[in-house]
DNA sequence: GGTCGAAACGGACCGCGGTCCGCTTCTATT
DNA sequence: AATAGAAGCGGACCGCGGTCCGTTTCGACC
C-alpha cells in the first residue's frame, strides 16, 4: 500500500462542491444569527443568503436545530481549547480546586451568553455527542484529582446540572437572582460534593 | 354585603359558554395525548374533536405549550396532593430525611412517565410558576427541617437539577444508565449535601 | 322581552420547518 | 476526452403552529 490509498477514511468523503456549500451555508448562518439574532433566522434566509437550495441546508444539517448546533459548536471548539489547553487556573497548571471553580464560572457565562443558540439547537442528542459530554469528563477528571470518591459520573452530572441553561432561565430571568449569587451558590454545591 | 357578591374575584369572571369550550378543549386534549401520544396531537385535531374552532384553543392556552401544559398540570396537581397531604413517607408523617428521598424517587419517575408531555409544555414560564417553584418551595422546607445552613433557594435548586428532563434524557437515552444507578447517586448527593 | 356593549367564536390566511423528486454536477475510470 | 452513474442540488409542495377580523353569543340592565 502507498499513501496515496486513501486510510481508513470516513466511507463517503464529501465532494467538492458538498464542502463548498457547507462552508458557505455555515458561514451565512453565523452571520445571520450575528446580525439578526437567532429568532429572526429562517432556513429559507440562510439558503438564499448561502446562495444554495433549502433542500441542501436540510441535507447538510438535518434540521434547523442541527445546524444552529453546528454554529454553536464553533465558539465551543474555542471554549473546550481554552479548557484543555488555556491558561490556567481554567487551564491546566492551577490547582484542580481552582480549576473546578474557574470551570464551573467560565461554564455559566458561556451558557447565558449563548443562551438562545443553545435553546435553538435544542436537546442534547442533536448536537455532538462527544462536545456534549466533554464538560462531564473533565469535571469527572477534576474530581479524580480532588480525590473524591464514589460514582464520579452520577457527581460530576449533579455538579454540572444546575449549570443547565432551562434552570439558569429560571433563576435568571424568572426569579431574577444575581449572577453573583448563582455562583456562590454553585461554588458551596462544589465544596460540599468534594469535602466531607 | 350578602354572599350573592362576588368576593374578590378576577375581574373578569369567565363567561359561561368560554368556560364549557376549556373544559371541552381539555377534555379532548387529554383524551387524544392519551390514546394517540403527544407527537401526534395537532391544534386542529384538538379543536374539531372539542367541536371549536382553532382560536378559541389559541384564546384560552395560548399556545400548543399551553395546551400541554395544562395538560400535564392535571397530573401534577395530584402529585402534588399526595406530597402536602398524601401518605408518608413522600408525604407528612415521616422524618424529613425519609421524606426528601421518597420526594427524589417520586419526582425522577414523575419526569420519566410524562417525559413527552413535559417537552411539549415546554419551558417552564409556560407552566404556572406556582407548579413550577412547588418543588423548590418543598425541598428548601426539608432541608430546613434537617437542619441544613446556608443558602437553601441554591441548595434545592442544585437538588433539583439534576431530575430535571434534560439531564435525566441524556442519562437514560444516550448514556443508558439504570433507573437504579440514578436514583443511587442521587441519594449520594443530597447526603452529601445535607451532611457534612 | 328587548337592547346594547363586550366578550367570545371560528375559519381563512400566513410563515416557517421539513420533504420529495426530477435535474445537474462532480469524479473515477478508461 | 468521453462516459456513466453516484452524489448533490433546488425549489415546488405539504402540514402545522399561530394570527386576524368579521360574525355570533352572552348577560347586565332597563
Amino acid at each position: 500500500m502507498t499513501h496515496l490509498l486513501p486510510l481508513a477514511d470516513d466511507p463517503a468523503p464529501e465532494r467538492a462542491d458538498a464542502a463548498r456549500n457547507r462552508q458557505a451555508i455555515l458561514a451565512a448562518a453565523l452571520h445571520l444569527v450575528e446580525t439578526r439574532g437567532v429568532a429572526c433566522v429562517t432556513m429559507d434566509t440562510v439558503a438564499s443568503e448561502a446562495g444554495v437550495g433549502k433542500g441542501t441546508l436540510f441535507r447538510r444539517f438535518e434540521s434547523r436545530e442541527g445546524l444552529m448546533a453546528a454554529v454553536l459548536n464553533e465558539s465551543e471548539t474555542a471554549w473546550q481549547a481554552s479548557v484543555i489547553s488555556g491558561p490556567p487556573p481554567l487551564g491546566p497548571g492551577a490547582p484542580a480546586m481552582e480549576r473546578l471553580h474557574a470551570f464551573g464560572h467560565s461554564r455559566l457565562r458561556a451558557n447565558l451568553v449563548h443562551a438562545d443558540l443553545i435553546a435553538a439547537a435544542g436537546a442534547p442528542g442533536t448536537r455532538s455527542v462527544a462536545a456534549l459530554s466533554f464538560a462531564n469528563m473533565h469535571v469527572r477528571y477534576l474530581l479524580g484529582e480532588l480525590g473524591v470518591t464514589g460514582d464520579l459520573l452520577m457527581l460530576a452530572t449533579a455538579v454540572l446540572a444546575p449549570l443547565e441553561m432551562i434552570v439558569l432561565e429560571q433563576q435568571v430571568n424568572r426569579e431574577q437572582i444575581s449572577l453573583e449569587r448563582i455562583e456562590a451558590g454553585w461554588d458551596d454545591l462544589v465544596r460540599r460534593i468534594v469535602g466531607c
